[in-house]
DNA sequence: CTGATTGCAAATGCTTTGCACGCCA
DNA sequence: TGGCGTGCAAAGCATTTGCAATCAG
């Protein structure tokens, strides 16, 4: 875990006066041990390979926290549950793109589009805090040539494809 | 309810066989009656005010057909339920502002956007399909006069203002 | 007629909470 | 010691679904 991450954590939890425990400790651990992005179970699972006596409630209280702080980011990805994405702090202005062939998600960052959402922003008379941009796209390669790494991945995988919305 | 929505829907019922039914028709009109977003349940009361026969489960069945015809489009404004949005169809790529200060919600359309997101889009491999953009801001007549007309307005209706997230 | 559609109530699935106990500061 | 934090199970909520009855074409 990033040394900028568990300072601000530090920073949080002074200023709201909470505690450090085992359990958020572990969870919190968990959370940023990959960048890659995850569901409330999904973190749950990966807390519990390492400790098993972490319950689904603190994991989903201490999500809660982890948002609150900005440490972590909920992202909807179009499934029916919650995503968090620990790649904010690194990269705070990042977008997400998403296959609807194989349900890859894409991080990418494009400095016009901070730009952009200032100046709409202001047209409009109000001052910009945070913006999510979602592409949905499909793959060219797999137009092109009929196939597709991810996809081929993600099958093998056994990785839900996406769903429907 | 708009001529270009009718045909629209008329070619998908015929496309996918389906049929046309009084409840159907109720819950199609009132939820192009006025250019409002509104949740499923939003729209249930609505339609339950002209047909109080209807019942709730037809109006999520009918809200699935009609994101699936691309009439309407399931969007997320951060609460815990799906919003529909039914101005896709004139503005076909519009995007939304949320005021955190009195929950409002802007719709704008701005001719640059479409053209990042398809650079973006195909300089990481994809033909882009579809787009949110959603950008949320603190109302600037707020800061600076300490007064919103929309606060205000959304104090009086008891619309709740924000949740987390 | 026949399969699509409906209402109802039960089921789902994610997330939150009430409560009594335990533990950090 | 005073509360904050935890686990558990129950509760909440939006949404979906199984089923028998009903209706459109």
């Amino acid at each position: 875990m990033d040394a900028g991450i568990r300072e601000r954590l530090d920073e949080f939890i002074r200023r709201k006066g909470l505690r450090r425990t085992t359990q958020r400790d572990a969870v919190i651990s968990s959370a940023f041990s990959k960048d890659e992005h995850f569901t409330a179970e999904e973190l749950y699972e990966r807390v519990r390979k390492k400790h098993p006596d972490v319950s689904r409630a603190t994991v989903y209280r201490t999500l809660l926290l982890l948002v609150e702080a900005d440490l972590l980011r909920a992202i909807d990805l179009g499934e029916n549950q919650t995503t968090y994405d620990p790649n904010f702090h690194d990269k705070p202005s990042h977008n997400h793109l998403l296959c609807i062939d194989c349900g890859r998600v894409v991080e990418f960052e494009d400095a016009h589009i901070d730009l952009l959402n200032d100046c709409v922003t202001r047209r409009l008379g109000f001052k910009p805090l945070r913006q999510t941009l979602k592409i949905e796209g499909s793959c060219e390669q797999l137009r092109r040539t009929g196939r597709c790494p991810n996809l081929i991945a993600a099958r093998l995988s056994g990785k839900r494809l996406r769903k429907k919305r």
